[in-house]
DNA sequence: GCCAACGTTGGC
DNA sequence: GCCAACGTTGGC
C-alpha cells in the first residue's frame, strides 16, 4: 500500500522558516535529538507530506506545505565536532540520528496560527494543540491534515 | 529502577 | 522574561 502520510513539523523561523525552505527549494531536516521525534522520522515514507510549523513565532502556526523526497539519512551534524548537535557516542557505522530530505511545495494563502488550529481541532486530533506537547516532529492524522489543508488554500 | 536536579521547549 | 510541561542525566 502506498498511502500519504501526513506529519507536522517544527521550526524556529529566526533559526529556518518556510521562506528559507522557498529559497532553497529542498533542505535536510537536521537537528532533532529526541527519540520519539526521531522514531516518527524514520516512519516517513517518500511522497509524504509535511506542515510546516513556526514555533517561538509571532504568531505560531503552519505556514506551508513541504513534500518528503529522501529518507533514511544520517543527520551529519551528529559527527561535526562543530555543531550543537554533535553526538559523541554515534559512529557513522552505526549512526544515532537519522532524518530525511525535505522539499518545498507551498506557502499557504491562509496560514493556520495556533489560534485557528485550537478553534478547528481538538488535542486528541492533532498534537500541537496538546497542551504541554513539545515534540518537534508529530503525525498528522489523515482526515485532519486534508481539512487543515483546505482551509489553509480557501480563498 | 528510582527520582531529584537540571536543561529545554515554546506559548504567552 | 516567566514558567508549565516535559525529557535527560546521574547518584544511589
Amino acid at each position: 500500500m502506498n498511502t500519504i502520510n501526513y506529519w507536522l513539523m517544527k521550526s524556529e523561523p529566526g533559526v529556518y522558516s518556510i521562506s528559507d525552505l522557498q529559497n532553497q527549494n529542498q533542505t535536510i531536516w537536521d537537528g532533532v535529538r529526541n527519540y520519539q521525534a526521531r522514531n516518527f522520522l524514520r516512519q516517513m515514507q517518500i511522497g509524504d507530506l509535511a506542515f510546516f510549523y513556526h514555533s517561538n513565532a509571532e504568531p505560531p502556526g503552519i505556514f506551508g506545505l513541504m513534500k518528503i523526497v529522501e529518507t533514511g539519512i544520517a543527520d551529519p551534524t551528529q559527527f561535526d565536532v562543530n555543531s550543537k548537535y554533535y553526538d559523541d557516542k554515534s559512529t557513522p557505522e552505526s549512526p544515532r540520528w537519522q532524518t530525511v530530505k525535505l522539499e518545498f511545495v507551498e506557502v499557504f494563502n491562509n496560514p493556520l496560527s495556533l489560534s485557528t488550529l485550537k478553534q478547528n481541532f481538538h488535542g486528541d486530533e492533532l498534537l500541537v494543540v496538546k497542551k504541554g506537547n513539545r515534540l518537534s516532529v508529530t503525525p498528522v492524522i489523515e482526515s485532519v491534515g486534508s481539512r487543515i489543508l483546505e482551509i489553509a488554500r480557501d480563498t
